[in-house]
DNA sequence: TGTACATCAGTGAACGCGCGTTCACTGATGTAC
DNA sequence: TGTACATCAGTGAACGCGCGTTCACTGATGTAC
């Protein structure tokens, strides 16, 4: 890397921190791309330069949190538990992690998720490791024998997905909910949708 | 009701017409409130003193269509068919109704899902009466004995609604993806779901 | 090694746009007497 | 019934704001010779 090369990245360093300060603070709403540039120490235009747009900055401030949150959890998974309990590790992990800043995290949500994929790498990119995570963990069920041999992986990690996607909408829509009163409702859910598919019945 | 009253009505309407016209013809984003209030024949602040912000605008411009919609499907249900055959229908439905005018209808949902109930009065009342009517559908199946008694219609019925978001999700977030593929995508989730809540198994 | 030129990150100011808001106003309609 | 006043829907113009974009420019860095 250059010496240019390398003030180049400092500079989009310095502006992704600033971002990632003022967004915590006010929320993606109430600040604006000069006050970023001002709190960067760099020009308006140079913001631009960098970012497509604010949003593309929101995405980019708040895409690496998001996977660092993943990971933890992807980690901490309970190897012994039902197919339940991890599922609902992963869901209720993530829901109490958007539930930190509810706010700034529904901007996020509500920018990216209506986008088409090549708008939001970054979010598509995290989505589908997402999903691909929960397909291998249905998987090994299968493997094990649980879950019926008719079951598609990926569509019942989908399936799972949207579950737990709609309770993101619930935590985003209703700031009066808790997110245990949500974590509770998702995990019925869940518990109904994974009963299904397993082949033995109760 | 008044002349007064009469004559506002009439303008709120003239407002409303010009709008749905507008967003059909160019969009949500590319046309402005000035345009429509020009071609309704009023003045741009006569326009915001009906309907508080462009949002609203079009939410109230696109949710009695979305009514008829729904209305139409509930009036065209097999009453023969299947639980999964119902879901269906309706699901399939509303699909192809938004795959009409995906960029329009992104619009909206993307406009309103996030939003606190009370800022979307029209789009909620419209969701709760659908979910509603799903949780109906499933209170019947159990009273027959077909699905098990600890199910919940109510978190049922939800979780049917939340998938039927996700393929909604995909229909919005893929224009390249066809509104049959996403049916036939969401039709095998919800046949996982459904037969999973089944109490007989096969 | 040095020189002369090319490249390009970043600057700062200005622009056009649409949004929502404000405000003094007009004139038709409603109402109290 | 008529008159005098109050109400209020609608007007049209202006404002402030933030966004993304443009543009001529500066000056440090890289590179060809």
């Amino acid at each position: 890397m250059n010496r240019r090369e390398a003030s180049k990245a400092e500079t989009k360093r310095l502006v992704l921190e600033a971002a990632r300060e003022l967004f915590s603070q006010k929320g993606m709403q109430d600040c604006t791309i000069r006050e970023i540039a001002g709190k960067a120490g760099v020009s308006p235009a140079s913001v631009v330069v960098h970012y497509k747009s604010k949003t593309a900055l929101l995405e980019e401030a708040l895409v690496d949190d998001i996977k660092d949150a993943v990971s933890r959890l992807m980690d901490s998974m309970p190897k012994g538990a039902s197919l339940l309990d991890r599922m609902m590790h992963m869901s209720e992990g993530m829901l109490r992690f958007y539930d930190k800043d509810r706010k700034l995290y529904r901007s996020l949500i509500s920018l990216t998720i209506f986008e088409p994929v090549s708008e939001t790498p970054g979010m598509t990119k995290q989505s589908e490791e997402y999903v691909r995570f929960l397909s291998g963990m249905i998987e090994e069920e299968k493997a094990s024998g649980a879950i019926g041999k008719g079951i598609d992986p990926m569509f019942a990690a989908a399936s799972v997905f949207f579950l737990y996607l709609g309770a993101l909408t619930m935590l985003f829509r209703m700031p009066e909910m808790s997110v245990e009163t949500i974590v509770d409702a998702l995990s019925s859910m869940m518990g109904q949708y994974l009963n299904g598919i397993k082949r033995e019945h109760s």
